[in-house]
This record gives structure tokens, sequence and C-alpha cells, in this order.
DNA sequence: GTCCATAAGTGCAACAGCTCAACTTTTTGC
DNA sequence: GCAAAAAGTTGAGCTGTTGCACTTATGGAC
């Protein structure tokens, strides 16, 4: 996520200096990642030379971060978060499933409508194989949160099936659209099922 | 696959001996690899041993498997046709999704219900971060081929949204059961879900 | 049957991502 | 102030993967 400087929407606010001077080296990684990917694409970046223009060891790079696709993903946390809350603070009335496909499209146009920064952000995750396949698996990761978010909204049992089912297919539904022209008509194809399936729930 | 010999659904009939050898070759690669991680687990077998084992250079083995994690999925294609056929051969008057949902237990069941080399198959990929993700984004390679079939089973134009979407839906389903005790009953949920949404077309 | 273009296979070196172990430097809580 | 813990460093090394230059076998044209 482009986000270099304090703009954030949940900042985790570090208050000691230990814990602000490793948040300052973990943001100068992933800036100077994010830089030098925008410039030179990803595959043509290594490692050690993020590391280089970040000033530390390829050791302290890999204890910030698990692997390279997850530089490019920071602050993962936040998305999640916002996620959650696109389903706990719905307008009144409307299903959780609209509400997850709101959440979606929302993202998806957040790229063309404007900021210039954040288009190019998405055009390189898109266009580059291992950061597509990267970010499908990153928002699998948040179905089990989902889900019980789901169940507590819809007043089922944490745990239940149909619970984790639908968190997990309205996760999956925005890369349904793929490497497609009409990707915003999939997008609404896909959510349109789930949201008169869910409507059927017994 | 687990599919050493001969015993195959959709046998590509090789003729040259040119090709044979090829065939030949791949197969003992494959052979060997599946061999070699059952024994001692994915992570622990290298690629230049599974090459030893089946006498051939590393190189030989990449102008066969395109990464380690093929050489496990070896026959990816008969998966696909067995996949278009669940849906092209259905019972008249079963839904599309409802095949897809017989074909996806089917699958799951073939590892509890008897051969106890395809559930030790079953349990390595399970058990495996690289495998399980390798075998999610395989599936959803055939989200298009899926979503053709899809288009031409329902009269609905070629390159139909619903269609794609649907197929992207059906494809990801399965894996709505990762890491949960009841696998069987979240997969049938997705299924309803599905299957409902999708009697509501427009 | 001979010959040649082509494809399969080889060996080796190298790169890139990632990890490990041993060690130095802060920083923090007492 | 001081000891313990955490951040960071260094450097070597493993593993998947690729490129390159080369040999061998095959299939088809003549």
């Amino acid at each position: 996520m482009p986000d270099s400087s304090e703009r954030s929407g949940t900042a985790p606010a570090p208050v000691g200096r230990r814990e602000r001077k490793k948040a300052a080296t973990r943001q100068a990684i992933a800036d100077a990642a994010l830089r030098l990917f925008l410039e030179r694409g990803y595959d043509d970046v290594g490692i050690r030379e993020i590391a280089d223009a970040a000033d530390v060891s390829t050791t302290t790079l890999f204890k910030h971060f698990p692997g390279k696709e997850a530089l490019v993903f920071d602050r993962e946390a936040d998305l999640e978060a916002g996620l959650l809350a696109a389903v706990r603070e719905r307008p009144r009335g409307r299903s959780i499933p609209d509400a997850l496909r709101e959440h979606a499209l929302r993202h998806r146009r957040a790229g063309a409508g404007g900021d210039p920064e954040f288009a190019a952000f998405l055009e390189l995750v898109d266009s580059t194989p291992a950061l597509r396949d990267y970010h499908q698996a990153m928002w699998l990761r948040h179905t089990a949160a989902l889900a019980r978010v789901i169940a507590e909204e819809s007043g089922r049992p944490a745990g239940d099936a149909a619970c984790a089912a639908l968190a997990h297919l309205a996760l999956a539904a925005p890369h349904a659209a793929r490497g497609r022209e009409d990707a915003e008509e999939v997008v609404d194809r896909a959510f349109d099922l789930l949201d008169a399936g869910w409507r059927d729930h017994a």
C-alpha cells in the first residue's frame, strides 16, 4: 500500500523510542521497495538492492517482512480492519453480501478515480503474476475473521458453516474479474449470486 | 496425481518413439518425486535429489515441469477434462451448480473411501502450505474453460459475465473448507449459496 | 539408405530468495 | 548504573531456477 508517511487509517501509535525506530526501519524498507518496484518493475529489483537502498542488511529486511511479495502489501492489517468495518457499519437495511460488494467495488474504483500513485500501484500488482497470486492468497487469509463477523451480524452461532462459506466466496469474488474487459460487471454478477443465495438462507 | 503406470483416464497415446521416450522420462521424474515426497515430506527433498533419482539432470527436469510444485500435480490436464465433463454430462434435470457440487464432493471423498495411496497424496498436499497454495491457484486456472462450458450448457452468450462469476466461485468453493473440522458441510453450504443464487438468474 | 534440421538431454556456473549462527549495539525496566 | 532483551549486522550457505554451450538421438526429405 502506498502510504509513505503519516496519513493512516489506523495508525498503531508507536510509543517507546524502540518501537518508533523499529517502525521507521520497516517503513524505510517498504518505501524503498515500492519506489524501486514502480521505477523498474518487480522482477528487475533484487532483495539485496532494496536492502541497500534502505540501508539495512538483507537479514534485517527479512526480520520485518516474511518475503519479497510482502514488501508490496505493507499494512495488511489495515485492510482487514476496513473489510470488517464495511460489514459491521453497513447502512441499516443493507444485506451483508451487498455491503461486501460495495466494499470491493470501492476498492477497485479508487484506482481509476484520482490518486495516480495508487493507480500505478494497482497496475504493478496486476501486471506481476507473483503479486497477483500473493494478493489473492492474502485476502483469503482473512476468511476466518470475516466469517466471525458475519456470524455476529446475522445472529448465527459462531463457527457456522454457512457464514464460513459466504466469507470465503465473498473474498474470492473480486478475483473473478482477472484479466477480463468487463471486470466490474463480473464482480457485480458474482455478488448477485451471493446476495440471492444468502437471502435464501434456511 | 498418483498414477505411476498405465491406468489413465485420458491417455494421450504417444505415437513416435521420440514422444514415447519423452513421456517416459516425464513419468520417471514425476514418479521419483512423488515417492520421495511421500517418504520424507515435500520440504525435505531437493530438486537435485529428485533429478538424481530419476537419472536426469536438473535442467532436463525443468524442461518437463515448470517448478517444484508442478511435480506433484502431474496430469493437470486430466483434471480439467473431468471437471468439464462433470458439467456437460450431468444427469438431466440437475442444475449446473449441483453438478459442480457433486464433482467437488466426489473428489474429496475419494481419499477417505478406499485408495490409501490417494489418501496419502491428499494428506501431503494438505499439510504443505506451498502445495495448498499451488493447488488452489491451479484450479482457478481453469476458470475460463469452465465459464465457456457453463455458457454453452445454459444457453447464454459465450463470455457472459454471470457465467464467468459462477465458474470462478465454484472453483473457489472447495477451498472454503480449509482447516475446518466440518469441511464437507462448508462445501455444501457454499454450493447451496451458488445454487440458490444461480436459480435467480435474470 | 543418407543427411540434416530439430528436439531431448547434459554439465556447469551463476543468480535470487531466504535462513542460520555468532556477534555487536541499543534500549528498557529495575 | 546494570543486566536482560531486542534490533541489527555480517557473512556464509542452502535451494529453486535459469542460461549457455554442447552432445546425442530422432524423424522426415531426398
